[in-house]
DNA sequence: GACCGAACAAACAGGTCAGTCTGTTTTATT
DNA sequence: AATAAAACAGACTGACCTGTTTGTTCGGTC
C-alpha cells in the first residue's frame, strides 16, 4: 500500500488527540499501568509524533494534568458551584448530578483528580505541585461561593477556607468508596450529610429561615435534571 | 564466598517479610510502580522463594491487601474508635493523631486503602473485591459504634450505616488532599469540621439530654452556638 | 520554486517486567 | 536412614516499555 499521500499537518489537533486518549486512558487504568503504546494506539499516533510533542511520558502527564483534568474539574464542579444560588444547593445538585451520571453508565472510575493525586502526588515533586494546584484552585472557588453566600447573610459558620476543604475532601472520599464499591450510593450519602452539614450552619440567624424542608431523598430516578 | 550452609526454613517469617516489605513498597510507590524485583531486594528473597508463596504478583498484593492493609486499618483507626468513649471523640481523637505523625515524619504517603482502592478497584475484580470488603468491615464497625452511642442516649440523627460511610469518606478525601498538599492540614480542618458535625448531631433531643456541655474544641474562636 | 525548520513516520535499542524452569536444600514422616 | 514433599536458589525467557535514531513529508518564507 502506498504511504497515504495526503497528509495535512494538524500540530494542535494532533496534540489536543493524544492529550484527550491520555487522559482516558489514565482515567481508565492510571499512570503507570498506562503505556505509551496504548496512547499511541487510541489516539492513532505514531512514536515521532507522540515524541514530537511530548519528549517524555512524564511531559505528557502534566499536560493532561494541566490540560484536560484541570478543565474537567472546573467543568463539572467548580462551574456549577459557582453558577449555582448558593454553596450548599449548588454543591448538592453537583453531587447528585455525578451520582447520577455514574449510574447511568454503571460503573465507577473516580474522579480523575484523585486517581492521578494518589498515585503520583508521592512519588514525584512536579506532579504533586501539579495535582496540588488544581486542588487549590478547587477549593478556593468553593471558598470564594461560602464568602459571598455569607455575605448574602446566608452562611455563617467556620472558615470558608476550611469549609470549602472539607467539602472537597468529603466528596473526595466519597468517590473514592463509590469506586471500591462500584456504586453511587456513598455519593449519595455524602450529598445528603453534606446538605445537612450545610443547613445546620446556614439555618440560623438567617431572617428567612424557613425550615428547609427536608427531602423525601428516595434515592432512585425522579430527578430534574441540568445541563445538555 | 559460599553458599550460606546454614539455612534454616522458616515459610511463615518468610512470608511474612514478602508481605510487610510489599506493603511498604506498595504504601510508597503504589502497585504498578513496585516490581517483583523491587520486592525480592527489599525483602530479601530470592524468585524461587517469592513464587513458591505468591504465584503471581496479583496473589501477592491480594494477600497484601487482605493480611496487612486490612490489619493496620483495624489497628490504626477501628480498634481506637470502638474503645473510645464515643464516636465523636474516638474519630477526632484517631485524625489528630494521624495528623501528627504526619507532622512528626514531614511527608504523606496516604491512606493504604485508598491509595489502591483509587489504583486497583477500576480494573480487577478481585483487587475491587477485596479493598471492598475493608471498606464495608470499617464502616461496619464505626456504624455500630453510632448504635452504641445511640443506645446510650448519645447520638441521634440519620442512619449509623450512613453516617459511618460519610466519616470514612471524609477521612479519606481528607487524605487525598493531605497527600497532594504533602500537609496534614487537611486532616485536621476534617477532624475539627467531623468533630462539629457530630456535636450539631448529638446535642439535640436526645431524652436523657443532660445539655451536653461543648468542649472547646480547639484553635478558632467559637462562634455562637447551637440552640439547646 | 528553492530552502529550511517543524511535523510526522517507523524501525530500533537497551533495559525491565512478570513469571518459568531446573536444580538443591531442608523438614517431616516412617 | 530412606523417602517424599515442601521450601528455597538462581539462571533464564520472551514480552513489553520508554525513549532514540534516522529518514521523509509538510508548510511557510524568501
Amino acid at each position: 500500500m502506498e504511504p497515504r499521500r495526503t497528509r495535512t499537518n494538524n500540530p494542535q489537533a494532533l496534540r489536543r488527540r493524544v492529550i484527550d486518549a491520555t487522559a482516558a486512558l489514565f482515567q481508565a487504568r492510571g499512570y503507570h499501568a498506562t503505556s505509551t503504546q496504548d496512547v499511541m494506539r487510541e489516539a492513532g499516533v505514531t512514536a515521532g509524533a507522540l515524541h514530537h510533542h511530548f519528549p517524555t511520558k512524564k511531559a505528557l502527564a502534566l499536560a493532561v494534568i494541566e490540560e484536560s483534568v484541570a478543565g474537567a474539574v472546573d467543568e463539572t464542579w467548580v462551574a456549577p458551584v459557582v453558577r449555582a444560588r448558593s454553596t450548599a444547593r449548588g454543591v448538592r445538585d453537583v453531587l447528585e448530578c455525578i451520582a447520577d451520571g455514574l449510574d447511568e453508565r454503571g460503573r465507577v472510575q473516580g474522579c480523575p483528580v484523585n486517581n492521578l493525586a494518589l498515585e503520583l502526588s508521592f512519588g514525584d515533586r512536579d506532579f504533586q505541585r501539579a495535582i496540588h494546584a488544581i486542588f487549590e484552585r478547587w477549593r478556593e472557588a468553593i471558598a470564594k461561593k461560602v464568602r459571598a453566600d455569607r455575605a448574602a447573610g446566608r452562611f455563617t459558620k467556620g472558615r470558608p477556607d476550611a469549609v470549602a476543604a472539607f467539602v472537597v475532601a468529603s466528596y473526595s472520599g466519597a468517590m473514592a468508596l463509590a469506586k471500591a464499591s462500584q456504586s453511587a450510593e456513598p455519593l449519595r450519602i455524602c450529598a445528603r450529610h453534606l446538605a445537612e452539614y450545610f443547613a445546620e450552619r446556614s439555618a440560623r440567624r438567617t431572617r428567612t429561615s424557613r425550615p428547609r424542608r427536608r427531602r423525601p431523598l428516595g434515592r432512585r430516578r425522579r430527578r430534574h435534571h441540568v445541563r445538555g
